[in-house]
RNA sequence: GGGCUCGUAGUGAAGUGGUUAUCACGCCUCCCUGUCACGGAGGAGAUCGCCGGUUCAAAUCCGGUCGAGCCCGCCA
């Protein structure tokens, strides 16, 4: 009966039997420390008997073991208790030694992450690089709680598509049996007809885009939070985007305060309610503190969304930010205009620690004005069957709605801290990174 | 797509014209009974990304090429 490294406390003087990879080897001579790594971390062994430690030699890290040995509490042993007098069996030798680290932190040099991707699939059983993991599983995992508690429905939407109609991105082409089909840059259309089913509706998929952009903000495939909610007004939205983002840090920090503390990530500090700051007056701020002038009104420059982020954190208490009144002139055709004001749209984006990480805008729900801005912003024809069926919910009455775009990997590079969204990736994609 | 920068053992680095290319980690052999970045002695491992040029001499200078990184544009 297997027993776990976290729970080998509850068997003291006792004799368990342990599986896992052979983690680190600490050799003394007469008495020697083996370290054994499984799902739930490391347990210490201590091996006196020569013939044992003899089946070791020529293993390297890697090598997977079973061993039966007794449970001691003894204070010297990392965690308090450690296995004594051991029989080793291995499970499957190892005897090349591994190409990147296993027991020790790997460099995340921009210069090093080609070497730390070529061997991803080793360099993932690093504890350290694990941690990022653990922490993109919990922000899933809590982004789910707090959808639930919302009474949000997860859907799943294709990623396979006719063609291309929502514009703006780039888009992958690929053969379709003879048919040229596209790979979803985004599940705007499907959440927005899913309001007219479920209302709340939500997913956590990969969305693909074919846009050549090298830095350190991009991938070609990425997952998005895609969320959209029926019956709500821009106030109560950007409200309930702000209790995701300080739930989400909450529940990371709870559970992996302590590890992230060896990536020396500190918890965001955040208001309750996210701070709103109109474009145009981070453009006045900006040119006014740093006299860098202005070069395109209609968006921030990823320097100005550094600098308000560090102005934010200053002065208001909030390493994220809600930038406000974007201009029309700029948005989507299915973007909503503001009632009061036409020059702007009802659209916010994020900002959290210099860097976008969602866009949470209201959608244009009348279904003549959005058939209006179909024609004349995305020169779009209402009867293409990319369209049609799109409309058609509409038609068939869609309420007021919005909704997000949320970033996974870079709300994971940003709360621990790290400088390129492809050390929050499992297995990256990018412009010429197509393997592992 | 535009600009700038960088390619040296498995890994991370030093070396800016001079003949055996340096160090640390890892690996191999030996010593070591409380290690936890264990320690000590010894050893193996590099056609200095590739091609061409300049020079008596090139890891080092020049040109090309391939690969990578960072910034910008665009976005999550």
């Amino acid at each position: 009966m297997r027993v776990l490294s976290k729970d080998i406390a509850k068997h003291i003087d006792k004799s368990v039997e342990i599986q896992g990879w052979m983690h680190k080897k600490r050799l003394l001579g007469g008495l020697n420390f083996i370290n054994l790594r499984d799902r739930s971390g490391l347990v210490q062994m201590v091996v006196e008997d020569k013939t044992e430690i003899e089946k070791l030699r020529g293993m390297q890290i890697g090598t997977v073991l079973k061993v039966t040995g007794e449970v001691v509490k003894e204070d010297r042993a990392p965690g308090g208790t450690e296995i004594h007098s051991p029989k080793i069996e291995i499970l499957v030798p190892v005897t090349d030694e591994p190409p990147i680290e296993i027991d020790k932190p790997l460099s995340h040099k921009p210069d090093n992450l080609d070497t730390l991707f070529d061997n991803r699939v080793i360099g993932l059983r690093n504890l350290q690089e694990q941690t990022i993991f653990k922490v993109q599983a919990k922000v899933l995992e809590s982004a789910r709680e707090y959808f639930k508690q919302n009474e949000f429905t997860e859907m799943n939407t294709p990623k396979l598509l006719a063609e291309a109609t929502e514009g703006g991105a780039e888009v992958f082409k690929l053969d379709y049996f003879g048919k040229t089909a596209t790979l979803a840059q985004s599940a705007q259309f499907y959440k927005q007809i899913m309001v007219g089913v479920f209302e709340r509706v939500y997913e956590t998929n990969p969305t693909y885009r074919a846009e050549p952009s090298a830095t350190t903000r991009h991938m070609t495939e990425y997952i998005t939070i895609d969320a959209e909610m029926g019956f709500i007004e821009f106030d109560d939205l950007l409200s309930f985007a702000s209790g995701f983002l300080n739930h989400i840090v909450d529940s990371v920090f709870d559970e992996y305060g302590d590890e992230l503390k060896k990536w020396n990530a500190h918890k965001p500090v955040l208001t309750k309610e996210i701070p709103r700051i109109p474009m145009k007056q981070v453009h006045e701020m900006y040119v006014k503190a740093t006299k860098i002038p202005i070069t395109d009104e209609k968006d921030l420059t990823p320097d100005e969304e550094r600098w308000i982020c560090e102005h934010a954190k200053k002065t208001m208490g909030s390493e994220a930010v809600l930038i406000t009144e974007w201009p029309s002139s700029s948005m989507k055709f299915y973007h909503r205009k503001n009632a009061e004001n036409p020059e702007i749209a009802d659209r916010s984006d994020l900002l959290f620690r210099g860097v976008e990480i969602a866009t949470i805008p209201m959608r244009e729900h009348r279904y003549e004005v959005l058939v209006d801005q179909l024609k004349t912003m995305a020169k779009g024809d209402p009867e293409n069957p990319g369209f049609k069926p799109y409309l058609s919910a509409f038609k068939y009455g869609l309420p007021p709605h919005g909704g997000f775009g949320w970033g996974l990997e870079r709300t994971v590079e940003k709360l621990i801290g790290l400088n390129n969204i492809k050390e929050a990736t499992l297995f990256p994609r990018d412009i010429n990174r197509l393997a592992p």
